[in-house]
RNA sequence: GGUCUGGUAGUUCAGUUGGUUAGAAUACCUGCCUGUCACGCAGGGGGUCGCGAGUUCGAGUCUCGUCCAGACCGCCA
């Protein structure tokens, strides 16, 4: 038996008790007549006491050569200490050691295992072992564990069934790239990783099994952001017989659910928004509703003065900020160039002081007096102290970029609490989204995504107004859940792929397998995929996902662990029959 | 594919206008220390200034290229 106890389960009531503990060695305290040990495992830090009056020769010199993340075995008896350490749990109590055996011993390790660590991002994940001994990155990992298993319970309650699906498929030229597998007893031939399981989950639900969902792994070979990983965990849920409010009374519930077992928030009912609403007001279609700051659009307000800038803009549209007339011109200077750099792309910006008495100050009172600037005040809903800041131009690219200034801001007045919790539903999503480089129009969702009741004949006059039974779940101004209610019927999965310029073959190719399964009694179904890294992560109140997965990829894809991904050698290309065509 | 930031001791960083032997903290090693818990004290070892080229009497410092890391834009149905 390698112990009798962990270390984190000491405390007075087992004082005079003989005890044996294992772990890693935190730190040695050597003060010549008495050395102490700090020894650490999952649960805990205990401390270990080699005295030169009570200890044996031999044993006292093992562990005045102890060095840091040795793994050692001990065995001695539990004593109250002659100093208590509040701080610790186990701070009553020390373990007189008797016998000491060095199970491992261990290299210097790069950084220090703390809390606060010294080693910088790089050198963790090298280390990623090492990494996650130390308290926050074990924390996050069984923080992890418990919302895993919070979802199971709850999903498993209500008659989900966890089913698996493959991982080893077919690539389809729909949304993101994927990540191929050769196949060896198929040459020239590949299979595709999920980046979701999208079509087997539907074919369940024709398969009546009326209520599934699954934690699985999906993969995207695209670029990354902090926030993004090209494999990642998704909770995959799809219900039969059901309409779009079952689903966002299910999934509310879940959500709820979580926020109350994890966080210990309660929320009432979650709003909810259309897409039209969320971009109009807030630009973007997963908008962060913890703090205010709405758009005011200034067109009626700001036009047909002289100032030809605002009367040649398609829209123009502020915000305001509360409290930030104290920007001076040259924070205010720096926060244009802010708004100039290519990220966010505004050719400028005009703002207007809110004085404290009452008047305005604009970067335009050339063109616009008092009464012009408290209409636009009115508008954007500012108070005596606010700036406002206004854009123009092009609709749709100034919704972004007011967006971005309005995210910024935010964060620099601390308004984005990450205790704070504020989900809401966007709902009525465009069916379908033109796209500039192949000048066509293609599903925002998926093609498998059902038009809004009648507006099957709107796709062929004005394809971009159709909305869809589409919904997003958006947290904090995070996208945590997305879904819609699927087409289950034959001709008009047809009729999408049409429409979205598939030929009848390619579809036939493509997804023939389904099309095949709507004929034989096919339930009208619907699911959801919440991301299960962002989700734990914005209740771990944190802002990257990889603080949340064991063993995350870097910036460009890497495994700098592991050193993945890396060449294969020519017999393993001759098996596959691939041969490498590498440019430059 | 693009924009920006960074790369100096094991680690985290400083390094002025281009100028002596490149520093600090911490980690590590040695010794001392009768209750430590961020122990303390004394001493010690430790550098391909990412890599390559250029400018210069002289480059950690300036220029160009390149590699690596991070953030963002494009991309992510």
């Amino acid at each position: 038996m390698y112990r009798t106890h962990t270390n984190g389960e000491l405390r007075n009531e087992h004082i005079n008790k003989d005890v044996t503990l294992a772990g890693w060695v935190q730190k040695t305290r050597d003060k010549g007549f008495v050395i102490w040990v700090d020894l650490r495992d999952r649960y805990g830090i205990t401390q270990l006491i080699f005295d030169e009056e009570r200890t044996a020769k031999e044993v006292m010199n093992v562990a005045a050569n102890l060095g840091r993340e040795f793994v050692i075995q001990v065995s001695g008896t539990v004593i109250e200490r002659e100093s208590k350490n509040s701080k610790m749990a186990t701070g009553d109590v020390e373990v007189l050691v008797s016998e000491i055996t060095i199970l491992n011993e261990s290299l210097t390790p790069p950084f220090t295992i703390e809390n606060d660590t010294d080693g910088g991002e790089d050198l963790r994940m090298k280390y990623r072992y090492l990494d996650i001994r130390r308290n926050p990155v074990r924390e996050n990992l069984v923080f992890r564990h418990k919302v895993s298993m919070a979802v199971r319970n709850y999903l498993s309650a209500l008659d989900f069934v966890e089913v698996e699906t493959p991982y080893l498929i077919k690539s389809t030229p729909e949304g993101a790239r994927d990540f191929v597998v050769p196949s060896r007893m198929n040459e020239g031939q590949f299979y595709a990783l999920p980046q979701s399981p999208q079509t087997f989950k539907q074919l369940l639900m024709v398969g009546g099994m009326d209520r599934y969902f699954q934690i699985v792994k999906c993969f995207r070979d695209e670029d990354l952001r902090a926030d993004r990983q090209p494999e990642f965990t998704q909770i995959d849920c799809e219900m039969t017989f059901i309409d779009q409010e079952d689903i966002l009374q299910t999934f509310e519930g879940l959500t709820r659910h979580l926020l109350k077992e994890i966080n210990g928030v309660e929320i009432g009912d979650f709003p909810r928004m259309t897409f039209d609403h969320a971009m109009k007001t807030y630009g973007n279609d997963k908008p962060d509703i913890r703090f205010g700051m709405e758009f005011g659009e200034l067109n009626e307000v700001a036009q047909h003065k002289d100032f030809n800038v605002f009367n040649n803009a398609e829209l123009v549209v502020g915000i305001a900020v509360p409290g930030a007339n104290t920007f001076t011109r040259k924070e205010i200077d720096k926060l244009i160039d802010w708004m100039k750099r290519p990220q966010v792309g505004a050719l400028g910006m005009v703002y207007c002081r809110c004085n404290d008495d009452g008047s305005y100050k604009s970067s335009v009172d050339k063109f616009y007096d008092q009464d012009d600037l408290d209409k636009w005040a009115q508008v954007t809903q500012a108070k005596k102290g606010d700036l406002i800041c206004v854009l123009s131009g092009d609709a749709h690219k100034v919704r972004a970029q007011l967006s971005a200034l309005r995210m910024e801001m935010a964060e620099r007045l601390g308004l984005r609490n990450p205790s704070k919790f504020a989900p809401l539903w966007v709902v009525d999503f465009p069916l379908l989204e033109w796209d500039e480089d192949t000048e066509r129009y293609h599903a925002m969702h998926h093609p498998f995504t059902s038009p809004k009741p009648g507006q099957m004949e709107l796709l062929k006059t004005n394809p971009g107004d159709v909305k869809a039974n589409a919904y997003d779940l958006v947290l904090n101004g995070n996208e945590i859940g997305g879904g819609s209610i699927r087409i289950h019927d034959k001709e008009i999965q047809s009729q999408m792929f049409d429409y979205l310029g598939f030929t009848p073959e390619e579809a036939k190719a493509q997804f023939g397998f389904l099309m095949d399964a709507f004929q034989y009694g096919a339930p009208p179904h619907g699911g959801i995929a919440f991301g299960l890294d962002r989700l734990v992560s914005i209740l771990g109140g944190q802002e990257t996902i990889r603080d949340f997965i064991a063993f995350p990829k870097n910036n460009s894809g890497r495994d700098v662990m592991i050193d993945a991904p890396a060449p294969i050698d020519g017999e393993q290309l001759e098996e596959l029959s691939l041969q490498l065509n590498i440019k430059s």
